[in-house]
DNA sequence: CTATCCATTATGTATAGTCATAAATAGAAG
DNA sequence: CTTCTATTTATGACTATACATAATGGATAG
């Protein structure tokens, strides 16, 4: 073997004997130590590039039970979600914000049920619209737990996007997306600058800091959006 | 400080700091040999937290430049697209599939330029409906390319969905999902039961194995349908 | 004043050894 | 035959140490 291996190389060789079905889809998998003396390195390397590997998805790993290669190996897709000012400026267009209504109300049923608060809990209710280059891109509609997040009582959001405001303001530890299709209504068709029932991209999003529900938005995006990840 | 602190613990601390503005966004942290000796473990622990705070989006780490907290705290989204059938069978419901079409075709055009196929590759193209409790679910339609899968040429697909086929014979190394929302046209209505024109969530995937393209699948849902991340 | 070089430094990776933990298995007891 | 228990074993985690690497920032030369 020789050649000074890295984890890499090992995470690689590894999988290439995987995809080549040298070792197939529940293939026992030979132990740390074994992969060790064959790679000639320590077992720490190989355990880091097997751990690599469980994350990833391509392999199973139980105590005692040894490793073995998933015999779905559904690989986990992982994007980021940018901002949409990045997003619409990394396109090169010139991005542009604009504040729609900014209140403070009682949190409608819905919100209450999607984010287990009581439904007398006061929120604020921004909406919004992103442009690029004067072109609608996206409808924010967002709720803020002002119990959670007091300081949004106060906040100013006539040029600053509770996006952004939130995004650097206030931590969470939970989130939940949800992304579906939905038919633009007649409010959504005018913003977005286009026809009732027109499919429309939809985003929403929840978070929450321990617990405790920090907010909740739904992102209309303009038609023929498409969300890419790769991996 | 005391009480043996693990990674994992190191990596839920050095969080809350952060998520409690203690460490704002784009704050300089102390440097790993500092941290080791704060919570009193070896600096290869506390590596190991920073390196997944660092797989998770929170900080950002150059060497020598030392580790700092991102200033859109643009969490990762992961997503573990499941087979459908398992999907499906988790709603409680039961599964069932039907083959719609079945063919080796030459590669369309839209597909060689998604892809980077030549356009006279000869492909298996197969339509196929996905059924929850007898009603319709998913519609998948699927592109093969026969030069990288060649078995592909006799399978038969009448009982084994393609997904899973492939999914179970076919590795790749890289992937493309794009999500969208479109419109149901004729063909596709008719087969989802649900009106021309109706808001359908679209996923479409392209995989390769080492730069050779592999398949490329779009997948219609029922209306309705959610696809739901939580992290 | 600017361009280049180099020492410094924080992270990145590897090592050998140790102890911990979960689970499979064989063995003992009923 | 079943059920419980003890042993074994592969992974999980941590330590201390060492060297690699990239990038910074200052020193130096032009």
């Amino acid at each position: 073997m020789a050649e000074k291996l890295g984890f890499r190389e090992i995470k690689r060789e590894v999988f290439r004997r995987i995809r080549s079905n040298e070792w197939g889809p529940g293939t026992l998998l030979p132990g740390e130590v074994d992969l060790a003396a064959e790679f000639g390195c320590a077992r720490a390397t190989v355990n880091r590039a097997m751990q690599e590997l469980s994350d990833d998805g391509i392999i199973e790993r139980r105590r005692k039970g040894g490793s073995r290669v998933k015999l779905a190996p559904s690989r986990q897709v992982t994007f980021e979600i940018p901002l949409i000012r990045a997003e619409i400026e990394a396109r090169g267009a010139e991005y542009r914000y604009e504040l729609m209504s900014n209140a403070v109300e009682k949190a409608p049923a819905w919100l209450a049920v999607r984010l287990g608060l009581k439904a007398s809990t006061r929120v604020r209710h921004v909406e919004c619209l992103h442009f690029a280059d004067r072109t609608p891109f996206q409808y924010e509609d967002r709720w803020i737990n002002l119990n959670a997040v007091p300081r949004a009582e106060a906040a100013d959001f006539s040029s600053l996007s509770p996006n952004e405001w939130l995004v650097s303001e206030v931590p969470y530890t939970n989130a939940e997306v949800r992304f579906s299709a939905t038919g633009a209504d007649a409010k959504i068709a005018k913003l977005l600058k286009t026809g009732v029932g027109e499919p429309i991209f939809l985003s929403e999003r929840s978070t929450w800091l321990d617990e405790t529900p920090v907010t909740n938005v739904r992102f209309y995006f303009a038609p023929a959006y498409q969300m890419i990840a790769r991996y």
